[in-house]
RNA sequence: GCCGAGGUAGCUCAAUGGCAGAGCAUCGGUUUUGUAAACCGACGGUUGUGGGUUCGACUCCCACCCUCGGCUCCA
C-alpha cells in the first residue's frame, strides 16, 4: 500500500497509456474523485489533498474537523455506490488560466489544492483542467472511466495519517484507503490474499514456531528461542561459508565506543539523536551504530601495504540504534540488529573487481532461498560528504557494474548514505511492503577522515577506499522476511527441527533416541516426541510446526534398523534403512535445496 | 516523533457498570497406539501499569507503557 503511492500521484494522469493495468489505474483513479465526492456529502468543509490510484486500489487525502471513525467509512462506501447507481459521467468540465484556477480553488475553501496548481512546473502550461461527475468538480489531469456506473467492485479499507506533501513540517491529513476491481469475485480474491497474508505475518508465526519472542521489558529487540537461534546459525553458517571462500576474515568490535570516533567518522553529527548515548565516567560513549570506524581502527594498527590489499574483513557484531518509537516493526526494524557485515579496504584501481565480487556475492549467498530481489541504485543525498565530482564518479561506477552484471535496477534519486551512494537491495514480505536487504557502497569519505593511506610501490602513500557491504542485511529483518516467504515452513537446511521422530509406542522411545543420536551425529536437528500421546496426535503436532521430515519408529522399524519417513507434503514411506535415510538427508541439507517443497504446510491452516 | 486503532489465562476469543468464562495448550490419571487431534479430571486472572469517577469498574475518565495500520525517518 505503500509503492511509491506520491511517485503515483505526480503520475496520476500520465497513467493512461494502454491496457488492463491503464484501466485498473483509471477506475481506482475515478473511485477516489468518488471518495472525495462523498466526503463532502459527509462533511462540506473538508478539504481535499490528493488522491492518486496506487497498486491495488486508491486513497485520498482529507483535512477534516474530527477523527473517522469506522461508521463514517460506511457512511462513505454507501455515498460511493450511490453515485455508482447514478451512473454520472465524468466530463472534462473546464482548463482554467492558473490565476483563475486559484481564485474558483480559494473561494472553494481548497487551500491545498491552491497551492498544488501554484507549485506546477511551467511545463505544465498556461491552463489547468478539471474533471465533474455530479455535482463534484476536481482539480486533475483526468484519466477517469466514462461514468461512475463503471466502477466495478470496490471497498474502503482503512484510515491513516498522512503528511500533506509527504513533508513532516506540514499539516497531518487523515488518508482514505480503498481497493477497487473490475469485479466481485476479484475484491473477495484480494481481501481473501490479506487475509492470507496475516497467517504469514512472521510475528504470528515466530511465536507460533516458537522462534522468538518481544517483551515490553526491551521494546523492539528478538528474545531468540532455541528454534530461532537455529535458523540464525543455518544462515550465519552460509554467510561464513561465501565469505570465507571469498578471502574474508573474521574480526568482532566492541558495542560502546566513546563519542569522538563518532565525531570523526561523521555519524556524531548526523546521526547523534538516534544514538544511545551513555555516561562513561569522565567520557561520553555511544552504542555502535555502525561497524565501519571500528573496522577502520583495526586497519590502522599498522602500516599497510599495497601487497596487503585488498583486506577483506567480516564483523557480525550487533549494532543499536535507537529508532524512533514509531517505526519500529516487529523482525524487520529493531533497535538491536545484527548485520552480516563486511568491509573492504582496496585500492582505487580494485573497486571495479570489489564491487564485482560484491554483487556475485549477493547472488551467490542468495541463490538458495528462490527469491528475486529488487536492486536500486540510490544517489546523491542533500546532506553529504564530498564533491559532486566525487559523486558524478562514484555513482558512475557503480552504475556500470550493475549494468555489466545485468541486474535490473531502479534509480533511487536522493537515497544515498551521506558519505557514499548504494546499491541497495529489496525484498516484499507478505503484505508486498519492501525492505531493503543487502546493501552495497563504495566509501571515499571515511577513508579521507581517517587520514588512512598505504605503501605504493612507488613508495609514495595512498589513501584507500572502503567498500561496505551487507548481504542479509540484517539477520532480524532476513529472518522476518524469510519466515513471511516460506510462511514458516522452511526448507530443510533451515528448518530449526529438521526431524521429527515418532514413536509409535513407549517400548520404541529407546530406538527413537538412538535415531535422534545417529541423527545429531551425522549434524541433523532432531527431536523425539516422548509424550505419551498417539502416533496421530504427534504427527500433527509435527505437521503444525511445519517439521519438514517426521520419522515414525514402530516394531517393524525397529527389528530393521529402519525407519518409517513422512515429508511435510504429505508423502510417505516405510521401512528406509537408517543409514541410506541419514545419507539421503544429510545430502539435502548440504545442497541447500529447497526441500520439501517451500511454503507447503500441508493441508489444516 | 505524528495521526488512528488496540491490549481479558500461554494462544484464540466471550462477558457494556453488578459473582471474569469457553476451547486449545499445560499439569495429573487412564490408554501403548502404524502416518494430521484417545478419554477423565485439575490447575490457570491484581482484565497492560498507575491514578480518578462510582455503593460497585474488564466496562466510564486521565496519564503512562507496549503492540498494530499508515505518515515521516532508516548511517
Amino acid at each position: 500500500m505503500t509503492i511509491d503511492a506520491d511517485e503515483i500521484a505526480e503520475d496520476a494522469g500520465a497513467a493512461l497509456a494502454s491496457g488492463q493495468e491503464n484501466h485498473l489505474a483509471a477506475m481506482r483513479h475515478s473511485a477516489a474523485h468518488m471518495l472525495a465526492s462523498a466526503m463532502l456529502e459527509l462533511f462540506p468543509d473538508a478539504r481535499l489533498g490528493i488522491g492518486p490510484a496506487i497498486k491495488d486500489g486508491f486513497y485520498y487525502d482529507f483535512d477534516l474537523p474530527r477523527p473517522l471513525t469506522p461508521a463514517d467509512l460506511e457512511q462513505l462506501e454507501a455515498g460511493m455506490r450511490a453515485q455508482q447507481a447514478a451512473a454520472l459521467a465524468f466530463e472534462h468540465s473546464q482548463d482554467l488560466a492558473r490565476a483563475d484556477a486559484v481564485r474558483l480553488l480559494e473561494e472553494r475553501g481548497q487551500p491545498f489544492k491552491v497551492e498544488i496548481v501554484n507549485d506546477l512546473p511551467e511545463s505544465e502550461g498556461p491552463t489547468v483542467s478539471f474533471y465533474r461527475h455530479g455535482g463534484f468538480e476536481d482539480l486533475c489531469r483526468g484519466g477517469h472511466l466514462g461514468s461512475t456506473g463503471e466502477l466495478g467492485a470496490f471497498k474502503l479499507l482503512n484510515t491513516a495519517g498522512a503528511y500533506w506533501r509527504g513533508d513532516e513540517t506540514r499539516p497531518m491529513l487523515q488518508r482514505v484507503y480503498g481497493t477497487a476491481w473490475d469485479t466481485q469475485a476479484e475484491l473477495d480474491q484480494h481481501l481473501w490474499r490479506l487475509e492470507e497474508a496475516k497467517k504469514r505475518d512472521h510475528r504470528k508465526l515466530g511465536r507460533d514456531l516458537d522462534l522468538f519472542s518481544f517483551h515490553p521489558e526491551s521494546p523492539a529487540a528478538p528474545f531468540l528461542h532455541p528454534k530461532g537461534m537455529a535458523l540464525w546459525r543455518a544462515l550465519e553458517d552460509w554467510s561464513r561459508q561465501v565469505r570465507t571462500d571469498a578471502g574474508f576474515h573474521e574480526v568482532r568490535t566492541p558495542s560502546l565506543v566513546r563519542k569522538e570516533l563518532w565525531e570523526t567518522s561523521g555519524h556524531w553529527g548526523n546521526y547523534q539523536d538516534n544514538m544511545f548515548v551513555l555516561d562513561d565516567y569522565d567520557h561520553v560513549s555511544g552504542l555502535k551504530p555502525m561497524n565501519c570506524p571500528e573496522e577502520i581502527l583495526i586497519y590502522r594498527t599498522r602500516a599497510r601495504s599495497y601487497r596487503d590489499l585488498p583486506m577483506r574483513f567480516s564483523d557480525y557484531s550487533t549494532l543499536f540504534r535507537k529508532e524512533r518509537t514509531g517505526v519500529l516493526a516487529g523482525m524487520f526494524r529493531v533497535r538491536q540488529l545484527t548485520q552480516d557485515d563486511s568491509h573492504v579496504f582496496c585500492r582505487d584501481d580494485q573497486v571495479d573487481d570489489e564491487i564485482r565480487l560484491a554483487l556475485s556475492l549477493v547472488r551467490t549467498q542468495y541463490a538458495p532461498f528462490g527469491f528475486e530481489p529488487r536492486a536500486k541504485l540510490a544517489t546523491r543525498p542533500d546532506k553529504r560528504l564530498g564533491s559532486d565530482e566525487f559523486w558524478e564518479r562514484a555513482e558512475g561506477r557503480l552504475k556500470e557494474r550493475l549494468d555489466e552484471d545485468g541486474m535490473s535496477y531502479e534509480i533511487d534519486e536522493g537515497g544515498g548514505a551521506f558519505y557514499a551512494p548504494k546499491i541497495d537491495i529489496f525484498i516484499e514480505d507478505a503484505l508486498g511492503r519492501e525492505w531493503q536487504m543487502a546493501t552495497i557502497q563504495a566509501d571515499y569519505q571515511l577513508p579521507q577522515r581517517f587520514d588512512l593511506e598505504y605503501r605504493a610501490p612507488d613508495g609514495g602513500f595512498e589513501r584507500p577506499v572502503v567498500i561496505h557491504y551487507a548481504i542479509y542485511g540484517s539477520f532480524e529483518r532476513f529472518i522476518g522476511i524469510l519466515t513471511e516467504q516460506y510462511a514458516g515452513a522452511f526448507p530443510l537446511w533451515l528448518a530449526p527441527t529438521q526431524v521429527a521422530i515418532v514413536p509409535i509406542a513407549d517400548r520404541h522411545l529407546e530406538y527413537a533416541e538412538s535415531v535422534r543420536t545417529a541423527l545429531a551425529a551425522a549434524g541433523l536437528r532432531a527431536e523425539v516426541d516422548a509424550r505419551s500421546e498417539r502416533m496421530q496426535a504427534k504427527l500433527r503436532e509435527a505437521q503444525e510446526q511445519k517439521v519438514p521430515v517426521m520419522v515414525v519408529v514402530g516394531d517393524r522399524d525397529q527389528e530393521a534398523g529402519a525407519v518409517s519417513p513422512r515429508l511435510r507434503t504429505g508423502e510417505s514411506s516405510q521401512g528406509v534403512p537408517l543409514d541410506e535415510f541419514i545419507a539421503d538427508l544429510t545430502a539435502r541439507a548440504a545442497s541447500r535445496e529447497l526441500w520439501p517443497a517451500a511454503g507447503a504446510a500441508g493441508p489444516a491452516e
